[in-house]
Parts: structure tokens; sequence; C-alpha cells
DNA sequence: ATTTATATACCGACCGGACGGTTTAGTTGC
DNA sequence: GCAACTAAACCGTCCGGTCGGTATATAAAT
């Protein structure tokens, strides 16, 4: 997905990629324009070519992320058993997968960094957000098992992509189902 | 509170307000020593006398911050009436008020702030958060509901301090009935 | 076929400003 | 006389962004 002509990762793929696997191992704070060109195995000058100011970068970052959670709750929609709270299901599943599995790959990565550098990077994921909800609001059989599972998803994944989360693997399981099961079956068991 | 001899605040105070009022202002990655002595009204080298170094005195934003909540959380236990998942209820509750009260006063700001520059700073608030679950784990009626509520409000009061919450004033107000609801009739209705 | 032109993608030296922290010399109030 | 500063200069580093240059490929002109 998304190579260029010769079946090689596009520049623009691998900065992203460099610059989220930065954001992850040294902090939000700390990424700077000449470790994401070296982790990406280019210049300076050829990071900044490609993307022509760090605010650009960040941009695109939170971008891709969006697209790819978008990517995944289609996905998920088409393959997701039919039932009640679907929408929900969906929002809270491709969270989980995404910014969750072990290491938190894409979601809280650029997110972290618009925070610390430029808030209002953050204006896209605020739409994705209200949209969410609204659908959820809108789409759901028990809004109010459905608004509450998302928002413990929401603050699951929150204390994940800052290493505050004190759940084991298995209490986390337990967690993830409890809430799965609260959007299946509604508020009342 | 916490005022000296005079009852004037501390300059040490003065300096925390300042830079958690930054912090909301200006956002965590521009908060510099200069923006927050000329706020808290005193020279760069008084604020360097206060905190020898930034870390000095983000790790003290941190500290008033837990404080602060421990100290509510104390107060809440005293005031609440009794009844299932006691503990649950005092935790959420002063999450909210603190967090979420119109501006987020203390609680996001240093957090924020810490995330972006030195995430080991969040290593008390790491262990907060390990014992505030763990209570909540033993003390609960209904440890299914305890812990869903506790991450929705989790969720709730991460997506205010990063301005991301979509929900209104009085969507807000449900919402959080609707949690207390679930901590104090447990989660059948 | 050879030259010339143009575009793409990149290199890397450098600049300038911001910022954390130091130092020094002086001041004010208890 | 000491604690708690003020004021201002200064240092060293970091870092975003600029800029001139380069290599390669493709196209156009002769």
């Amino acid at each position: 997905m998304l190579e260029n002509a010769r079946g090689r990762k596009s520049s623009r793929e691998k900065i992203l990629d460099a610059a989220a696997e930065l954001v992850a191992d040294i902090g939000a704070g700390r990424l700077t324009l000449e470790a994401v060109a070296e982790r990406a195995g280019l210049s300076k000058g050829g990071l900044l070519y490609n993307f022509p100011t760090k605010d650009a970068l960040l941009q695109a970052m939170i971008q891709r992320m969006i697209d790819q959670v978008s990517e995944s709750k289609e996905a998920l929609r088409a393959q997701m058993e039919p039932g009640p709270n679907l929408e929900a299901r969906v929002a809270t599943t491709s969270l989980l997968n995404m910014c969750c599995g072990g290491k938190m790959q894409e979601i809280a990565t650029g997110m972290m960094a618009a925070a610390a550098e430029n808030p209002r990077l953050l204006d896209p994921v605020r739409q994705v957000i209200a949209a969410t909800v609204k659908q959820i609001e809108t789409s759901s059989d028990d809004v109010e098992a459905a608004l509450l599972g998302w928002l413990a998803v929401e603050g699951l994944s929150n204390l994940e992509m800052h290493n505050l989360s004190p759940f084991s693997d298995q209490d986390r399981e337990r967690i993830v189902g409890m809430i799965n099961r609260l959007l299946t079956k509604g508020i009342a068991p």
C-alpha cells in the first residue's frame, strides 16, 4: 500500500513512519527534523523538500492517522457481525486496534506531537470526533451504552498513549470484553 | 490556602499558577521560563531562585496537581453520601471537578507540559493512577461498573484537556449524570 | 546522435533566533 | 546579615528554515 511505481515506499511514507516511530521512542516534545530525516534515511534538506515546514509534516501525520482510522472503520463495518450499536462497536474497535495493539502505532503519535507543538493542528481530529459522536448518537439503539463504551475506550487509549495504563494484558482484555458486552447487550445484562 | 505568613501567596504558588495558566493559554510546547516569570510577576532570576531548573518546575506542577487531587478526594470522601462504589464515585467526581469545571485548571496543564518535555516526569502520575485503580478494584461492589465509569470519566477529561470534546454543557451534564447513575445503581438499572 | 533545457528529488553547509541556564552586581525587608 | 529577590548581560546549544549546488531522468531542439 502506498508504494511508488517501483514497489518501494515513497519518501513521504518513510518520513511519516520515521516521525511516528520517533515520537513513540523519544517523546513528542523531542521530535526534530534532523532526527526524523536521519531515521527516514535522508537528509534534512530532503525532508524539507517533501514537507516544506515542520507544521506540514505534523499535519500530514495527523491526516494519515485520520485516513487510517477511517479506512479501518470502513473495513470493520463490512466485516463485523450486525447487531445493536454497530457504529459504536466499529468506532471503539478501530480505536483499540489502532492505538493500543501492543505499540501505539499511528494514532497517538501524531496527536501528541501536534498537541505539543501547535494545538490548532488538532482541528481535523476535532471534526472527526464530533462526527463520530454524532453518528453514534443518531445510529445507536442504546445511546447511553454506546456513548459510555466509546468514552471508556477513549479513556483507555489515552492512558495507553501516555504509557499511563496500569492494566496488565489480561486486565485489558477483560475490560475490552466488558465494553463489548456493554455495547452488544445494552446497559442491562 | 498555601499562603505565607502575611496572607500573600508565596512566590512558588504564583509561579505554579502562572505556569498552569500559560500552558492552558499558549500550549504545553511553548512554555518558557521567561514567559512564566513574566506572568508570575518576577524576574527570570527570581524564578530560577525558586526552581533551579525547568524540570524542577514541571515536577512541582505535577506534584501540586497530585496533592490537590488527593486533597479533593479526601474532602469528597467525607462529604459524599455513602453507598455502593464510593471510591469510584470519589475518584470520578474529583477528576471531573478538577479538570473539567469550565477551565481545565490544574490537572491537564502539568501533565501536558510534562508529557511534551520529559515523559519520565509522569512517573508519579502513573503511581497515583495505579493506586486509584487498585483501590477501585478492591473496594467496589460492582467492579465492572466502577471501572467502566472511571474509564469513561478518564476519556471525557482527556478529551476536554485537549479541547477535543464535542459535547455541549448540557450534553456533558447528561453524560456525567449517566455515569453517576451507573456508579450508584450498578450496571443494571 | 548530440546538445540543451527542464523537472524532480535530494544534499549539506549555514544562518538566525529562541531558550535554558549562569553570572554578576546590586537592592529590599526582616 | 541573610533571604529573597531584581536587572541585565552573556553563553552554548539546539533547531527550524534557507539556499546554492548536484545527480538523474526525461523531453525538446538541432
